[in-house]
DNA sequence: TATCAACCCTCCAATCATGGGAAGGTCAAA
DNA sequence: TTTGACCTTCCCATGATTGGAGGGTTGATA
């Protein structure tokens, strides 16, 4: 099939498949006489697969480690385990970070009024805390 | 003072106090005859109004208008909290998506069991579901 | 057979915020 | 006058993705 047929299978649109390929992500496809390139089934299990990794927030370079796993059929599931523990706890401290930010804007915003006067904590707090 | 002194009061580094102005912002130093950027206290106010709150994840833009009606005496705070309020639910929004990213992987991960055999329901699950 | 739409190709550039480095000018003290 | 710490502009890189320009291929239809 070609890129395009590819794309719908996987939910990869074209453009981010030429880019998996350019960035060695996943194997230079096939090609037709005419420079088409041409996928099979297996290719496209291999965009779903990475599609799925990019939702659970790994990092491509993560991925390719990930697929790399996958392929090899002797691996050692402690080698995945290890990897996706640090992912987790990479989330972990995201998530924390982020829960700092709302909880902060969230207790300045209740202390301002928002209406038409000027008086504001929350740029009284940018602005020198 | 120069940018470096600036840089070092402000906690924001020289380069990106450059980038900054480049980008409007923050408006154009005044420049020594032989071209150095100057700084009064007030520019560094500025700069450290940013960097709060850039660390509480305002993207530029955001930055820009906060910026903005903290110089505008004349602003109705409900500008101000229309605008933390939608970067507020914004974070939420982040917030729930890294915590389910973070649940299916730390569900996957209990049931791996992270020894040597290649057997693993986290390549599975991300394989195909 | 000419045409036309819907494909496909490569290359370049933009996004966002930041950092790195090259190549060169300025300033103050030794 | 030399040294070293400043400062300047310029270009490039990151990470993941998207956009467009400019052009070739395919297959169906007028």
């Amino acid at each position: 099939m070609h890129i395009g047929e590819a794309a719908k299978a996987s939910g990869v649109n074209a453009k981010l498949i030429r880019h998996y390929e350019s960035i060695g992500l996943i194997p230079k496809a096939s090609r037709t006489a005419s420079g088409y390139r041409v996928y099979t089934d297996a290719d496209v299990h291999t965009l779903i697969f990475v599609k799925r990794a990019r939702s659970l927030g790994f990092s491509m370079k993560e991925i390719k480690q990930l697929v790399g796993l996958w392929r090899n059929k002797s691996r050692a599931s402690s080698e995945v385990k290890i990897l996706v523990q640090k992912h987790i706890m990479r989330l972990d401290e995201r998530i924390r970070e982020l829960e700092a930010m709302r909880d902060t804007l969230k207790h300045l915003a209740r202390n301002c009024r928002g209406d038409s006067r000027p008086d504001c904590p929350i740029l009284e707090n940018l602005a020198g805390r």
